[in-house]
DNA sequence: ATGAAAGCGCTAACAT
DNA sequence: ATGTTAGCGCTTTCAT
């Protein structure tokens, strides 16, 4: 810039002023700066050099707990992505997709964004990455989990949200009944889930649905130490067939068939048809979410406005004027009751048919 | 920074070095000067005035010709996205989604964008963005369109591709066909395209698709300029389906309806099951990408591998060292042919049965 | 309407 | 092992 404006004999303001603001310039000046410009090759002024003299990078951070390209593959990430993407769109500024991978705890990706702002999509409490971000002086919206002190945060009412399901159930008259789970922590527990672990769960979302669930049914006398809790670290529908597998194999007398998504719900979906049991005749399965899959396959579900989820974070996010209160966008859930919920079978038409 | 640098009575660069360079450091000092930080709020290094410092942003841009939200609402889109997260992960560099609207002109957001680099997916060659992108000095890589000479490029060989497609369907015997296309410039046209608007495609692969149609077609004596084209600006299976109703509409005498997607087919496929017309044996439909839907449906199509797609775009940006010739990355596709094409009824059999 | 001066916050040579 | 010096390229008062 300093040879472009030497080589006009102007100053280098002017130049600026060229490219920023053309109303402080001559038109014709103008004309002949932008094409010096392009002769001598110029490309215009340096993003990063003028981030650094405005203190504006023109983009927000999203931190996501899983693989990067885990957010492709799951249609209610997908759903949150575009919603965050829509309101970036409208503001003008791009999304930054941080890399950080769960695995390797190398922080040095949030250190080195170059962002005016995060979003931090459903990451445990104690990931090291949330710290990353909570330690840079810029604002911070959470979507889902984890819950912060002082920091924004956008989700669903999720203890209410799965106690209208779980009272659904209940008035139905199951008691007998098992849970399938996403990932309580960082480290990876494919199996059943004991107690302790349940309320020791990292990832906030979970541990509040599972709390609530224990609640519900403690209420009409269930035990929740007796009702059979898998856990699966990744989120497939492979992994809620294997989850539905294993625990049906062990508690064949379950009548109900919990799972805190519909990815996992579909997964169990698939392993009840393969075992031959009917839904719902001889099974019920509900998922939570309420993606497009659920709603084609008729499941009974919890729908939560996924895109809004993410439009939501993103406005809360650029519209940080220096709020005194955090703010706490809570979205509205719906029970929607489809068809793999039913009354359980009786004893008696167990044996002697309905 | 100079504050604390003060506060501990060391020099800046001892500072820089205890973020950057442990090793430059006495483990003691570091550990000072990392405790003192923290007691006086310092964040860390910016990360902005780094990248100024360095020359390095640690980001790639993905510049798309459509809205953000729409690269979330098709699933090859989708999958050309996450290879790129992959590859951009496993380099640990972000993705910066650069916030262009087709509608708006406005080149800023492309300035703005603090990057090492940009992907350009799929955009047509008269894109102002794109030319933004290519005017910033640094490196480029194409998926799919345009061609631009002297700038890296990833995509399949969609001439050879479909007319593998073209001869399948003419070995058949299909003579009557109708085509269903995506967008072919910045201009909305949703209906039939005259031979003209198809020649001067603004979309390089939408051209070519076409041309080696017609080429294709032409072999066995079917008059191009007679074969019904219709144009669908937005893509989403619904626009499939009205754009296969305008065309049955107008040549219900058409056997095969060719679709340069699979969403478009999808939308195909769903129209003639309403007008009742059973495929394949009254009318063959094919797509273009391969998506899982597709699969799911039978549908005839030729596949190609979308996340390589974006995982060797990413690479092959990764890897920019100073190339001399620019790279072309051709990748495979494959005609998957399934349940949606078959031989076209003879008039025989369309009055007396098969 | 244009210019001069100052500095955004940092890191990389090159000393010591 | 630590300090000195010199910018990276730009924008923004404030003057003229």
């Amino acid at each position: 810039m300093a040879s472009l404006a030497a080589e006009l004999g102007v100053s280098r303001t002017t130049v600026s002023n060229a490219y920023n603001r053309p109303d402080q310039l001559s038109p014709e000046l103008r004309r002949r700066v932008l094409e010096t410009a392009r002769r001598l090759g110029y490309p215009g002024p340096d993003p990063v050099a003028r981030s650094l003299r405005t203190r504006k990078a023109g983009a927000v951070g999203l931190l996501l707990t899983e693989n990067l390209s885990y957010a492709f593959r799951d249609p209610a990430a997908i759903g949150v992505l575009e919603g965050l993407a829509l309101a970036c769109e409208g503001a003008g500024v791009g999304l930054h997709l941080v890399p950080a991978s769960p695995g390797r705890d190398d922080v040095a990706a949030v250190h080195r964004a170059g962002v005016d702002g995060f979003v931090v999509y459903s990451v445990p409490d104690d990931d090291p990455h949330l710290a990353a971000v909570l330690a840079r002086p810029v604002p911070t919206v959470v979507i889902d989990q984890p819950r912060v002190e002082g920091v924004d945060r956008v989700g669903p009412d999720d203890a209410a949200a799965i106690t209208e399901l779980a009272d659904h159930l209940v008035g139905l008259g199951h008691r007998k009944v098992g849970v399938l789970c996403m990932r309580l922590a960082r480290d990876r527990n494919d199996g059943f889930v004991p107690v302790e672990r349940q309320q020791n769960a990292h990832f906030h979302v979970q541990r509040t649905r599972l709390e609530a669930l224990a609640k519900a049914f403690a209420r009409v006398g269930v035990d929740w130490a007796e009702v059979p809790v898998v856990e699966r670290f990744d989120h497939t529908v492979d992994d809620g067939a294997s989850a539905a597998r294993q625990l049906l194999d062990s508690y064949p007398q379950v009548t109900a068939l919990i799972c805190t998504s519909d990815i996992l719900a579909l997964g169990a979906l698939a392993e009840a048809e393969r075992r031959g049991l009917r839904v719902p005749a001889d099974l019920t399965v509900t998922g939570f979410d309420g993606i497009a899959e659920a709603e084609r396959a008729g499941l009974t579900t919890v729908h939560q406005p996924v895109l809004e989820k993410g439009r939501a974070a993103g406005k809360l996010l650029l519209a940080s004027a220096d709020h005194g209160a955090p703010r706490v966008i809570t979205l509205n859930t719906e029970l929607r009751i489809r068809n793999t919920s039913a009354p359980p079978r009786t004893m008696e038409e167990h044996w002697f048919g309905p």
